[in-house]
This record gives structure tokens, C-alpha cells and sequence, in this order.
RNA sequence: GGACGCUUAGCUCAGCUGGUUCAGAGCGCCGCCCUUACAAGGCGGAGGUCGUAGGUUCGAUCCCUACAGCGUCCA
């Protein structure tokens, strides 16, 4: 066994221990019918992904739930995998296609898709390396891709039966357009944004007379598609118009002046123009009203030849320029105003959103929308902050139908088949879209060309990882799942959509003992998700890639350790709240890993100093229970409240607060106070052998600190624990978690132990206020008519000489007067430390005068409360009973620091 | 326009569903120390009428209402 470095270097220790814990197969879990499973499937990040601080913080929470899991004896299971990105993948392969000087369409869909396969076994698993870096516990042999074959088959089962279920319909619809992709997105992958444009005041002649509607339009080249104007019914203003029609300018059309209710009277002049083809809204009020419909561009938002040709082939903008231009030559254009609007735009590349009629795939939702309500209302899926659920009921009750196709090639490829005739149906594969069909095996069979949105794979991800469609163990050992952590901003994309489909489809599968689900408790996809902040920088804006303020973690990792970035996210991540970051920060975890590091070194190395070497290999089990003094009761104490604080904080998903629980015991607990106070016994004069049970037992405490702390820092607390004791070949990550033992928590004990703190404070105080040198030692007398506190002094003389640097302790009797000491009251006990020569007088005076102020204004605040009878009444009678003890208390150390006050003239 | 969240020390934040000297931690700051685990450290210290105005209560940083500022989501 070497020795310790004087500073934690976790650039020794990372890779070895990943290595030592992947290779052990100490990550694996499979299913032990004896035990009971805690699984955990992670949001696969993009296939095209970084590790971003986001992973960090999101993968740094799971992997302390199932490292803490694993270890309370939990069959621990953590499903990685990665998303194949559709729009995202696809993008970065063409942009390397373009980079050669070609394109996919000369390519081909075929050889375009094997590209993007190549593309994935070259780059595709960057993200899982990095977050091997992290040292995150997944079970690296379930590892999945949205794309597997497996997944693949999940896909088309939920799709056919969802079909054959008359959930899933083709419409045409006005979608979400993005026209640099060229595809239809969901609602959810549009962001809006507020945008400067105008509001331009068109009037169109009405027919028949003099008359003109003036209309007000923010996109005034879709008037070459209007084939309406309307006015709410109850406008009396326009009343009288209804009915008429009035001329399109630029393009002669005759269009009718409908009355919609839909129409905002306040808004612009009251008169709205309405194009079906290219406006939800207008869409609706077009089928209201059997309006046509007039699509005026192409796929990429350049004009097409349904208008008039001095305007076909422009670009929309370049058309809007032109219209205006026009409008105003001819007169048509009433005024400009300049208007803020919101505008939609593409969500991975931000070009502008054209409401596009076209043919789609749709989900319906509302079935699915009102059983995935009932479970989180009812518990059984439950959201940490629990306010997510408000956001969630406002979704799931305003829920629209899902567009779920695209129109790129990465993807799922949509398995509808059609026949010659135009026929068409949902199959798993042409043998059954035949059978469907009636088809003879001869008859040619064309699939649909569009693939399906990524997230119809994600929704599945909690049972096609498990192997679903096919029934087997793993599937009713681990579905459900335990805890889902994610970010809020996918609580529609993801969460809400997995609860429904798991619901859905694994009402058909055994669940745990084989026999069918029944409960909607073993339908859900998990039974809690915790909502993750988001991280910011220390300015507190969002961290994004075109700011540049996101640190790399693996920079991060690489400066201050694995083990620091963990600590310091989990250490920062409040439930709820946004963290701000900024990698300094880390600094917080590397000095705590560096602190623990050097607890460590101090017992390996005074552990070699008294032990021989036979004797090393220690037996840490059981805690060694004899001589116990103070310090050792104290500190057991301590443990088991931080093993229950600890406990509970995680239970509630309080990763921040559970963090800070070992923290403090770490640091001032174990190395502030007891280490401090187990060296009295280590350098004193006990028996070797009473040494040595001290020195194993404060082994034993800080193996129990080192488990504790292990799901927060895998790499530094094995690294330790293996130092301590020869393991034979075990983990750290597989060892028992602690658990609470009652009987040492001791509420005495650590009050006698709070007496013995405050008395070492005192006399430190008084030292800094009095400015004596730390290599100097001082004496202390000590006065006190309980004969309770005066053993406890004699009993712990040592602690005192060695904590506070005293050479010799004595006690006074009531009316000695300490001459030129310096003093503090303690809990009724009056110490002195005389300080002839040294003590400057000014300060002192200083000093008690503060403290008396001090304790007088808090009787004060009590005077006014025992004051005031309704308080003496309606109180409970402990609180008052305490209140007058306290009372009683502060005005005995104000009598005392008083006197003390008077005597100091020397 | 609607929903939700936040406002506590110079900075970043805890304070777990009103009463333990409750007003805390880390960083920063000031003073003293390289005391044989740790200067990435030790000891001591200064700093806040807990956003504003009301209300409930014997008692409010905590519960309620309004307002202000900031932020997120939705329309």
C-alpha cells in the first residue's frame, strides 16, 4: 500500500475505476426474481449530441438515484441509449454533402440513409463517451438506439395498431412548414419569437359601389390567396356589407364579405382578409364558410402559378417587397404601421414557419389524453415540483391532434403501403399490407414516402428498450420504470406522451407475476419525474451555442475532476430553481474532494503508525463499541442523523439539500471536530490497544461517510475506500448503504458535546479578539455553580488544551476575582483567561459589551412576548415554558459578563 | 392577455409546509497562523429591519391579498 499524495489528483483515479466497474459488470443488472427492481431509462440525448452542462446536471441526478438504489440492495437499472435526431441527423449529413459539392437528391434516398448510418457508427456515440467521463453507473449492455431494429419493430407495431384502431389518420391540414427542411413539424417544434414587421392597411374596392374594405395584414403577399374578407357579425360598422363582394387588387378576383365570429373587432380596422391556404385560423373559418382554398407557393416558399405571373417564382419576402410596391403604385395601400408580432420559426434551424396546407399523418389525442390525466392527478405518475402537474392538465386538456409525419428521409419510414388503385393500409411489412389489401403477391406495392417524427419512437422508449413487442422477462421485470429525470421543456414532446403510451400498450403485457396488467399502477411508464432546473450562466442567461457561455464539461472535468463537476452541479441544483453556473463554481467540489482525500490521508497514515503490519487488513465489521468517550458517541450520533437527513432529502428528490447533509458532516463534523478531538487520544497516553480500537473505529465512521457519499462521488470514494482495508476485489458501488441506527442517535450527548464546542469557541475568541498568537498557549479558569459542567471539564481537560491551544485548566470559586482576564459566559459557566500583559483593555470592554447587548436585546424580545397575556394564554405551554427558561438564562449571563465587565480595570 | 415561479449578507443561494438565540452556508472581505491530514487549509471577525404595502395570528422570512421588478411557459 503506497502512500497518499498530499492533494487528491483525480486525473489517477477516474479512468481506472470506470474501467474497474465496467469490466467487473458491476453496472449490469438483470432480472433476480428475489429482488426488487429500481430502473431508471435515460432521455437518450441526440445522436448528434455534445455533452452539454444540461447532461451534466440531468445525468448526474439519475446517477446518484441509481447508485443509492443499487447500493440499498435495489437490482439497480439504468437504461442508456441514444435518439436518432431525425431533422438534427439528417442536417448534419447534408451539410457534409454539401461540403463534397453534392446533395441527397442526387444521391438518392437509399444511398443518402446508409450515409447517415455511417455517419452514426463514426460519430454516433461521441455523447455516450463523454458521459462514460462523468462516471455515470448505466448498464452500458442495454445500451439502445431509436433506430435499432428492436425499436425499429416497436415502431411499426404501435403504429399499425394504433391505425387499425382508428387512431391514426392521413388529413390535409394546414401544418407548420418549415421550408429550409421542407417538412412538416409539430406545434411543439415551433418557437416563437416577438418580431418588428408592419401592419400594412390594404383596401379592396367593394363591387357595386364607391365604397372600399380596408383590411389590415402583417403578411401582405398572401393576399394573392385571400378568398374572403370578414367582419364580425355584430360589427355594425360592416353590417350592411355582408353579402357583397369585393375585388382582390393585383389579381381581379371577386371575393365574398363574409361575418365570422372568430374576428377580433378591435383588431386593426375590424375587416380581416382570409387566405385558407396559408392561416390556421383562416383555414377554419375557410371550412366554416366553404371558402377555397388557394395554395400560393411551393415547398419552398416561392410563389406558384395560381397567381399572377408577374409574381411566380419569387421568393415570399422578395414578394412581400413587391406587393407593397404595387399596392402603393395602384393606390391600394392605405397606411403602414410598424407592429410587433410573434413570429414562428423552425426550432433547429429558425427559418420562418409557412402555415402550409399538405397531406399528413395525424395522432389522435384526445383518447389517449384522458387516462395519461387521470394517473398523474391520481398519483400514480407524480411530478417533483409537484406544480408541473398544472402545466401538464393545461396541455393534456387543450390537447391537439399530433402530426406526426415528415417528409425527410432519417427516420422511421411510415409503413403504410398503397396499392395500384390508390388503396392504402398500415402493415408491418407488403406480405401483410397485401393480405390487407386483397392483393395478389405479384401486384406492386409503393410505401409512403414520408418517415415518422423522432419522438414517435422516443414515447416508446420506456418498453421498446425492454424488448417490447416481443413479451419477455426484462419487460415485466422493469416496466415499469421507477424515475424519469428530465427537463420541463419535454414535458409535452416526451413525458406526456410516453404516460400515454405506455398505458396504452402495455395493457396487453404481463406485468411482474406474469399475469395481465390490470392496475393503471403497473401501466405507467414510471411512478416519479423529476423536473430538472435549467442551467444558466452566472449572468444568468440560458446556455446556448451561440452565445458561447456553455463550459465544455469535459474542460470542466479535465480542470477540477469528475467527482467536482458532480458535486458542485448536485450541490447547486435546487428543486425547481434555476442553477446558475460557471465552472469556477467547481471549485466547491474539488476542495470538498481534496478535504475528504486529506481525512483519508491523516487515518491511513496514523493508522501505519499504529498498527502492525498483520494488522492492516483491517475487519471494519462491526463498529468497534468499546471505550467510547465524548467525541466518539458525538460523532456516531452525527452519522445517523446525516444517514437519515440524507435519506430523506433524496426520498424527496432534494439532491441539493442531501448533497449539503454530507458536506457538513464531512467536513465540520468529522474533520473539524472529531478528527481534532481523536487526536487527543492517538498522540496521548492510552494503551496501544485502546489506540487502536479508537483508530478502527474512526475507520469505520469514515467508511460510512465514503458510502454515503459515493453516489455523489463514485471516483475519489473509491478510491479512498479501497485505500482503507484490503476489499478483495469488491466495490465501493456495490457495498451496503448505510442505515439509520437509532440507538446512537443521543440527544444528551450531543448536548454535553455543544457544552464542550461553545467552551472552545469562547476561548478561541477570545484569543482572535485579543490577537494571541496561535503558537501561543494561554491558561483558563473556569467558575460554575452547576457540579455538572465542572465534571464535564474535568473530563474533557484535553480536548480544551489541544482544540483551544491551553496549557492548564483550573477552577475558581464564586467571589474570586480574576484579575486582567479576559471572560465569556457558556451556558451558565463563566470562563477566565487571564491575560496579564496581553489583554487590551479597550477591546474587551468592547467584546462584553457587544455580548451583553447582544443577550439584552433578545430579552427584550422576550420581555415583550411574556408581556403580552394573549401570548401567555393561546401559547402552547412548552413555548412559553421555554421562553421563560430562556429568559432566566440570558439574564444570569448578563449579571455575570456585567461584573465581569466592572472587575476589568485591572 | 392567461398560468407558474423567483425577490434573504457585496456575490451565488439554503431555510423541508408559522415558536429550538432564526436570521444561515459557500465565495468575497478584514485580522492572526505554513499548529506533524489538508494554504484547495485552520482559527477568529465584520456584513442583512428576509422586494414594497396591507391582512391572518398570541407570534410571520415562512400563510393570505395587492403592487413592483425579474424569469419561464402558453395564447
Amino acid at each position: 500500500m503506497q502512500e497518499l499524495s498530499k492533494a487528491y489528483n483525480p486525473k489517477d483515479v477516474e479512468e481506472r475505476w470506470y474501467r474497474f466497474w465496467e469490466t467487473n459488470g458491476h453496472f449490469h443488472a438483470e432480472v433476480r426474481k428475489g429482488k426488487t427492481p429500481y430502473t431508471i431509462v435515460i432521455p437518450p440525448p441526440n445522436v448528434t449530441g455534445i455533452l452539454t452542462m444540461g447532461h451534466v446536471l440531468n445525468n448526474t441526478i439519475q446517477d446518484i438515484l441509481i447508485r443509492w438504489k443499487r447500493m440499498q440492495g435495489y437490482e439497480a437499472c439504468w437504461i442508456p441509449g441514444t435518439d436518432h435526431a431525425g431533422i438534427a441527423t439528417q442536417n448534419v449529413v447534408e451539410k457534409a454533402l454539401a461540403r463534397e459539392g453534392t446533395n441527397r437528391h442526387q444521391l438518392g434516398r437509399e444511398k443518402f440513409v446508409e450515409r447517415v448510418w455511417e455517419w452514426k457508427g463514426e460519430y454516433g456515440d461521441t455523447i455516450v463517451k463523454q458521459l462514460r467521463k462523468l462516471g455515470v453507473s448505466c448498464d452500458w449492455r442495454r445500451e439502445r438506439f431509436t433506430m435499432d431494429e428492436g425499436l425499429s419493430d416497436a415502431v411499426k407495431e404501435v403504429f399499425v395498431r394504433m391505425y387499425d384502431k382508428g387512431l391514426i389518420y392521413r388529413g390535409k391540414y394546414i401544418v407548420n412548414w418549415c421550408t429550409f427542411h421542407q417538412t412538416a413539424l409539430s406545434d411543439d417544434e415551433v418557437e416563437y419569437s416577438e418580431s418588428k414587421g408592419n401592419l400594412w392597411h390594404i383596401q379592396y374596392p367593394i363591387e357595386g359601389t364607391s365604397e372600399h374594405a380596408v383590411v389590415a395584414t402583417t403578411r401582405p403577399e398572401t393576399m394573392l390567396g385571400d378568398t374572403a374578407i370578414a367582419v364580425n357579425p355584430r360589427d355594425e360598422r360592416y353590417k350592411k356589407l355582408v353579402g357583397k363582394k369585393a375585388l382582390l387588387p393585383l389579381v381581379g378576383r371577386k371575393i365574398p364579405i363574409i361575418a365570422d365570429e372568430f374576428v377580433d373587432m378591435s383588431f386593426g380596422t375590424g375587416m380581416v382578409k382570409v387566405t385558407p391556404a396559408h392561416d390556421p385560423n383562416d383555414y377554419l373559418m375557410g371550412q366554416r364558410h366553404e371558402l377555397p382554398q388557394i395554395n400560393i407557393f411551393d415547398e419552398t416558399a416561392h410563389l406558384n402559378e395560381s397567381v399572377p405571373k408577374q409574381y411566380e417564382g419569387l421568393d415570399r419576402f422578395e414578394c412581400r417587397k413587391q406587393i407593397v410596391k404595387d399596392l402603393e403604385a395602384q393606390g391600394f395601400l392605405v397606411k403602414v404601421e410598424p407592429h410587433v408580432h410573434n413570429v414562428g420559426k423552425c426550432y433547429r434551424c429558425h427559418t420562418v414557419i409557412e402555415p402550409y396546407l399538405s397531406d399528413q399523418w395525424f395522432v389522435k389525442m384526445k383518447p389517449l389524453a384522458a387516462p395519461a390525466l387521470r394517473v398523474v392527478h391520481e398519483g400514480k405518475v407524480r411530478f417533483h415540483p409537484q406544480r408541473w402537474e398544472k402545466v401538464y392538465e393545461h396541455w393534456m386538456t387543450n390537447i391537439r391532434d399530433w402530426c406526426i409525419s415528415r417528409q425527410i428521409w432519417w427516420g422511421h419510414r411510415i409503413p403504410v403501403y398503397y396499392g395500384p388503385d390508390g388503396n392504402f393500409t398500415a402493415a408491418r411489412n407488403e406480405e401483410e399490407a397485401r393480405t390487407k389489401l386483397g392483393l395478389d403477391a405479384s401486384t406492386p406495392l409503393r410505401q409512403d414516402d414520408d418517415v415518422l417524427d423522432t419522438w414517435f419512437s422516443s414515447w416508446l422508449w420506456p418498453f421498446s428498450t425492454l424488448g417490447w413487442p416481443k413479451d419477455n422477462e426484462d419487460l415485466r421485470f422493469f416496466n415499469p420504470t421507477d424515475t424519469l429525470v428530465t427537463g420541463p421543456d419535454i414535458i409535452f414532446f416526451w413525458v406526456a406522451r410516453m404516460i400515454m403510451a405506455n398505458l396504452e400498450f402495455m395493457k396487453s403485457e404481463p406485468g411482474h407475476d406474469g399475469k395481465p396488467r390490470k392496475k393503471e399502477d403497473d401501466l405507467v411508464p414510471f411512478r416519479d419525474v423529476y423536473f430538472t432546473s435549467i442551467i444558466r450562466d452566472a449572468q444568468g442567461r440560458k446556455m446556448s451555442k451561440s452565445l458561447g457561455n456553455s463550459p465544455d464539461p469535459l474542460d470542466v472535468i479535465n480542470e477540477y475532476g469528475a467527482d467536482a463537476l458532480r458535486f458542485t452541479t448536485a450541490y447547486l441544483a435546487p428543486l425547481g430553481q434555476d442553477v446558475l453556473f460557471s465552472s469556477d463554481k467547481c471549485e466547491i467540489g474539488r476542495n470538498f474532494a481534496n478535504k475528504l482525500w486529506n481525512a483519508g490521508r491523516f487515518l491511513f497514515m496514523n493508522k501505519t503508525e499504529l498498527m502492525s503490519q498483520d494488522a492492516m487488513a483491517l475487519d471494519l465489521a462491526p463498529l468497534p463499541a468499546e471505550h467510547l468517550d465524548l467525541a466518539d458517541r458525538w460523532i456516531l450520533s452525527r452519522l445517523n442523523h446525516a444517514i437519515k437527513d440524507f435519506d430523506h432529502a433524496l426520498s424527496e428528490f432534494h439532491v441539493n439539500e442531501a448533497t449539503k447533509v454530507i458536506y457538513d458532516f464531512v467536513w465540520h463534523d468529522f474533520c473539524d471536530w472529531y478528527i481534532e478531538l481523536a487526536k487527543t487520544r492517538f498522540y496521548g497516553d492510552e494503551q496501544a490497544e485502546v489506540k487502536r480500537i479508537v483508530m478502527t473505529r474512526a475507520l469505520w465512521v469514515f467508511d460510512r461517510a465514503l458510502r454515503l457519499l459515493h453516489p455523489v462521488m463514485p471516483f475519489v470514494t473509491e478510491e479512498l475506500w479501497q485505500h482503507l482495508t484490503d476489499r478483495k476485489g469488491l466495490s465501493l458501488m456495490r457495498a451496503d448503504f448505510p442505515t439509520v441506527d437509532e440507538q446512537w442517535i443521543d440527544g444528551r450527548t450531543e448536548e454535553d458535546m455543544a457544552f464542550v464546542q461553545n467552551v472552545i469557541s469562547a476561548v478561541r475568541n477570545i484569543r482572535g479578539e485579543n490577537n494571541i498568537a496561535p503558537s501561543k498557549e494561554v491558561a483558563v479558569l473556569v467558575r460554575s455553580e452547576t457540579p455538572e459542567s465542572l465534571a464535564v471539564f474535568a473530563t474533557y481537560e484535553k480536548y480544551l488544551k489541544k482544540l483551544a491551544r491551553v496549557s492548564s485548566m483550573g477552577t475558581i470559586d464564586s467571589g474570586v476575582k480574576p484579575q486582567l482576564a479576559s471572560s465569556a459566559v457558556v451556558q451558565g459557566t463563566e470562563i477566565f483567561v487571564p491575560l496579564e500583559g496581553l489583554i487590551d483593555l479597550g477591546a474587551e470592554r468592547a467584546r462584553l459589551e457587544k455580548e451583553i447587548a447582544r443577550l439584552e436585546s433578545a430579552v427584550e424580545g422576550i420581555r415583550k412576548k411574556l408581556g403580552n397575556p394573549q401570548f401567555v394564554d393561546r401559547a402552547p405551554q412548552e413555548v412559553v415554558q421555554k421562553e421563560r427558561e430562556k429568559m432566566e438564562s440570558f439574564h444570569s449571563n448578563i449579571d455575570k459578563l456585567r461584573l465581569n465587565l466592572e472587575q476589568l480595570h485591572g
